[in-house]
DNA sequence: GCCAACGTTGGC
DNA sequence: GCCAACGTTGGC
Protein backbone atom coordinates (compact mmCIF):
# COMPACT_ATOMS: atom_id res chain seq x y z
CA UNK A 1 0.00 0.00 0.00
CA UNK A 2 2.05 3.19 -1.35
CA UNK A 3 0.55 7.24 -0.95
CA UNK A 4 1.16 9.00 -4.68
CA UNK A 5 0.31 12.75 -5.00
CA UNK A 6 -1.08 13.74 -8.46
CA UNK A 7 -1.39 17.52 -9.74
CA UNK A 8 -4.33 18.60 -11.26
CA UNK A 9 -5.28 22.62 -12.32
CA UNK A 10 -8.43 22.85 -10.68
CA UNK A 11 -10.13 24.58 -13.32
CA UNK A 12 -9.64 21.41 -15.79
CA UNK A 13 -10.39 19.10 -13.26
CA UNK A 14 -10.94 19.67 -9.43
CA UNK A 15 -11.32 17.55 -6.41
CA UNK A 16 -14.70 18.67 -5.94
CA UNK A 17 -15.58 17.18 -9.91
CA UNK A 18 -14.06 13.97 -8.43
CA UNK A 19 -16.40 14.18 -5.93
CA UNK A 20 -19.35 14.80 -8.44
CA UNK A 21 -18.34 12.04 -10.66
CA UNK A 22 -17.67 9.06 -7.73
CA UNK A 23 -15.11 7.90 -10.04
CA UNK A 24 -12.50 8.98 -12.63
CA UNK A 25 -9.96 7.70 -14.81
CA UNK A 26 -6.63 9.59 -14.10
CA UNK A 27 -5.90 10.62 -17.78
CA UNK A 28 -3.89 13.67 -19.38
CA UNK A 29 -0.04 12.85 -18.20
CA UNK A 30 2.60 12.77 -20.71
CA UNK A 31 5.25 13.43 -18.77
CA UNK A 32 7.73 10.84 -18.83
CA UNK A 33 8.97 10.69 -15.41
CA UNK A 34 5.41 10.53 -14.13
CA UNK A 35 4.04 8.13 -16.38
CA UNK A 36 6.99 5.71 -14.76
CA UNK A 37 5.89 6.27 -11.50
CA UNK A 38 1.85 5.49 -12.30
CA UNK A 39 2.86 2.08 -13.80
CA UNK A 40 3.44 1.31 -10.13
CA UNK A 41 0.05 2.21 -8.87
CA UNK A 42 -2.15 -0.26 -8.01
CA UNK A 43 -5.38 -1.21 -6.44
CA UNK A 44 -5.65 0.03 -3.08
CA UNK A 45 -3.23 2.88 -3.48
CA UNK A 46 -4.03 5.98 -2.12
CA UNK A 47 -3.71 9.21 -3.95
CA UNK A 48 -3.20 12.87 -2.69
CA UNK A 49 -5.01 15.35 -4.73
CA UNK A 50 -2.92 18.38 -5.29
CA UNK A 51 -4.75 21.57 -6.68
CA UNK A 52 -2.44 23.87 -8.68
CA UNK A 53 -2.94 27.20 -10.39
CA UNK A 54 -4.28 29.76 -7.66
CA UNK A 55 -4.89 27.51 -4.80
CA UNK A 56 -1.60 24.80 -4.46
CA UNK A 57 -2.90 23.25 -2.06
CA UNK A 58 -3.93 19.72 -1.27
CA UNK A 59 -7.48 19.37 -1.86
CA UNK A 60 -8.45 15.81 -0.74
CA UNK A 61 -7.36 12.17 -0.79
CA UNK A 62 -8.85 9.57 -3.17
CA UNK A 63 -8.39 5.72 -3.14
CA UNK A 64 -7.00 4.02 -6.62
CA UNK A 65 -9.78 1.71 -7.45
CA UNK A 66 -8.20 0.13 -10.77
CA UNK A 67 -4.31 -0.82 -11.12
CA UNK A 68 -2.42 1.29 -13.58
CA UNK A 69 -3.54 -0.20 -17.29
CA UNK A 70 -2.72 0.95 -20.97
CA UNK A 71 -4.77 4.28 -22.08
CA UNK A 72 -7.26 2.58 -24.54
CA UNK A 73 -7.58 5.84 -26.61
CA UNK A 74 -3.66 6.02 -26.93
CA UNK A 75 -1.38 3.29 -25.43
CA UNK A 76 1.77 3.97 -27.58
CA UNK A 77 5.00 1.77 -26.70
CA UNK A 78 8.13 1.43 -25.21
CA UNK A 79 11.23 0.15 -26.25
CA UNK A 80 10.43 -3.02 -23.73
CA UNK A 81 7.20 -3.80 -25.65
CA UNK A 82 5.21 -1.85 -22.74
CA UNK A 83 2.73 0.43 -23.14
CA UNK A 84 4.05 3.09 -22.63
CA UNK A 85 1.09 5.67 -21.57
CA UNK A 86 -1.41 4.28 -18.60
CA UNK A 87 -4.04 5.27 -16.75
CA UNK A 88 -5.52 4.41 -13.29
CA UNK A 89 -9.08 4.99 -11.45
CA UNK A 90 -9.97 6.51 -8.27
CA UNK A 91 -12.78 7.30 -6.17
CA UNK A 92 -13.02 10.19 -3.59
CA UNK A 93 -12.24 8.97 -0.08
CA UNK A 94 -11.90 12.59 1.67
CA UNK A 95 -12.01 16.10 1.06
CA UNK A 96 -8.66 17.82 2.85
CA UNK A 97 -10.49 19.23 6.54
CA UNK A 98 -7.51 21.92 6.89
CA UNK A 99 -5.85 24.27 3.77
CA UNK A 100 -2.22 22.44 3.60
CA UNK A 101 -0.62 24.48 1.02
CA UNK A 102 2.50 24.83 -1.00
CA UNK A 103 4.08 27.12 1.17
CA UNK A 104 3.26 25.25 4.13
CA UNK A 105 4.78 22.46 2.53
CA UNK A 106 8.24 24.57 1.51
CA UNK A 107 8.43 26.32 4.94
CA UNK A 108 8.81 22.42 6.49
CA UNK A 109 12.11 21.53 5.43
CA UNK A 110 11.46 17.67 6.30
CA UNK A 111 9.53 18.68 3.08
CA UNK A 112 13.32 19.63 1.33
CA UNK A 113 13.95 16.88 -0.65
CA UNK A 114 9.97 15.90 -1.73
CA UNK A 115 9.81 16.10 -5.46
CA UNK A 116 6.98 18.57 -5.41
CA UNK A 117 9.16 20.88 -3.94
CA UNK A 118 12.36 19.57 -5.73
CA UNK A 119 10.89 18.37 -9.55
CA UNK A 120 9.25 21.21 -11.27
CA UNK A 121 6.63 19.63 -13.67
CA UNK A 122 6.24 16.52 -12.50
CA UNK A 123 2.34 15.79 -12.12
CA UNK A 124 2.57 12.27 -10.32
CA UNK A 125 4.86 11.51 -7.74
CA UNK A 126 5.44 8.89 -5.12
CA UNK A 127 5.35 10.03 -1.52
CA UNK A 128 7.74 8.25 1.45
CA UNK A 129 5.29 7.05 4.43
CA UNK A 130 6.82 9.60 6.60
CA UNK A 131 5.99 12.64 4.51
CA UNK A 132 2.32 11.25 3.49
CA UNK A 133 1.57 10.65 7.20
CA UNK A 134 2.75 14.11 7.66
CA UNK A 135 0.95 15.51 4.85
CA UNK A 136 -2.29 14.30 6.08
CA UNK A 137 -1.72 15.80 9.10
CA UNK A 138 -1.25 19.20 7.62
CA UNK A 139 -4.19 18.52 5.26
CA UNK A 140 -6.69 17.25 7.72
CA UNK A 141 -7.34 14.00 6.30
C1' DG B 1 24.55 11.66 -30.93
C1' DC B 2 24.68 16.60 -30.05
C1' DC B 3 22.27 20.66 -29.13
C1' DA B 4 19.38 24.64 -30.45
C1' DA B 5 14.72 25.64 -30.80
C1' DC B 6 10.43 24.91 -29.27
C1' DG B 7 6.47 23.48 -26.24
C1' DT B 8 4.55 22.78 -21.63
C1' DT B 9 4.05 23.07 -16.72
C1' DG B 10 3.23 25.62 -12.93
C1' DG B 11 5.00 29.00 -9.46
C1' DC B 12 5.48 33.81 -9.03
C1' DG C 1 1.63 37.65 -18.09
C1' DC C 2 6.28 36.24 -17.27
C1' DC C 3 9.72 32.97 -17.11
C1' DA C 4 12.43 29.03 -15.03
C1' DA C 5 12.70 24.30 -15.32
C1' DC C 6 12.09 20.91 -17.49
C1' DG C 7 11.03 17.44 -21.77
C1' DT C 8 10.89 16.74 -26.76
C1' DT C 9 11.90 17.45 -31.50
C1' DG C 10 14.55 17.91 -35.53
C1' DG C 11 18.50 19.62 -38.16
C1' DC C 12 23.08 18.66 -38.66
Amino acid sequence: MATFLCKTEPDDYSYDDLVRDKRTEWDGVSNNAAQMHMRTIAKGDEILIYHTGNEKRIAGLATVTKSAYPDPENPGELASGEPKFVLFDVKPTKAAGNTCTLADVKADSRFADFALVKQARLSVMPVPAKLDKLLRKMAGL
